[in-house]
DNA sequence: GACCGCAGGTTCAATGACTGAACCCACAGG
DNA sequence: CCTGTGGGTTCAGTCATTGAACCTGCGGTC
């Protein structure tokens, strides 16, 4: 057979390939289809330390606009995040985690502690501990002294020996100081 | 102002942003350096429930051919995986977990979990056991009834109402029979 | 009321990643 | 020698991401 196999042109879309992992019936698959595109866990994880506005977002992430803007929205429309009026300063917009986007946090937490052992040339850039008994979390988020899940906002963030001691962006450097999860970063709070 | 804003070219950069999350010094960051991109967990998911060759990975995830071999160069180069010549068939190659590989299954546990809760609408696709107790695994994979994680080894699958009882590819018909998670897929065992 | 600046976007061209399909090659068996 | 299979590579088309510029509505100031 010495001529090419001449393609067969069929139009074949009919399925439109977007960003769904077509035909994987699993629940990883479906969990992917929502935080598994570029930056969006990061925002998520940005959402949980308290960031909650696009451009406080836009300053610690390093993320372009546009898609800064898609991953809001399509975390908004997956109900993992809530967009709503700031009451404190009215004209502004804020992006509050859900019940949904919290139960995030133990994914968050593994995924890191992968990271951390896999890839921990450097020193620890967070420490996270049970606000109640002051005990380092393991690495799912529960705590070893209580013994369960800590609910997030239980959760006590300490800037680890990792960290840039001193950020450009108000962002990050309001998260270097020792904070609960979920409370809210306040950048200028007139 | 009529000029246009011209923005202050600062040479941020430096840094080349290509598929890294550039200046995010943050653990989680780092792990999705390496499993964040598209396919990539899955195919890792596919390598803990024992497919170990090119064409089933292929079969099994319907994933394009030059991605697959990308992802799976990656993981590899990465330490997730291993590639070796299949000692039972020669001339064959096989992608086998490490220890780091499967020290992402909490991470697939958990993201399932929060896939299952969260758009779980149909039935569960998957179980998850204890082979040594029989006790039905917890959201990370731990062991409810022991109270310890459980070694990826001594996880029984089994499957649940929501997979096709049909599939055509012979991997997904293997992955239907009840099997010890790493237990490698033999599809035509002559 | 005119002007300003900021929050929160949208638009754009250029580049890179993903897709499906075709092609390729080494090796094993007959 | 011919054929089939495993494990890729190549390619053109499409879709996503990037960085930068542009736009818009609002609240305060003079």
């Amino acid at each position: 057979m010495t001529e090419p196999k001449l393609g067969k042109v069929t139009t074949v879309g009919a399925m439109a390939l977007g960003k769904d992992y077509a035909a994987q019936e699993c629940s990883v698959a479906r969990a992917l289809e929502v935080v598994g595109e570029r930056w969006t866990l990061l925002v998520v994880r940005d959402a949980l330390y308290g960031v909650r506005r696009y451009n406080d977002f836009l300053a610690h992430l390093g993320i372009p606009r546009a898609v800064l803007a898609t991953r809001l929205q399509t975390l908004t429309a997956a109900g993992v995040l809530e967009k709503r009026p700031c009451e404190r300063r009215p004209g502004r917009h804020e992006y509050v985690v859900t019940e949904r986007g919290r139960a995030l946090w133990p994914t968050l937490c593994v995924l890191g502690t992968w990271g951390m052992d896999t890839f921990g040339h450097d020193r620890p850039t967070r420490y996270f501990r049970h606000a109640a008994c002051g005990t380092e979390l393991g690495p799912v988020g529960e705590c070893p002294a209580c013994g369960g899940l800590v609910p997030v906002e239980d959760v006590e963030m300490l800037p680890g020996p990792g960290l840039d001691p001193d950020p450009v962006d108000p962002v990050s450097r309001e998260l270097l100081k020792p904070r609960r999860l979920l409370q809210p970063v306040e950048i200028d709070p007139v």
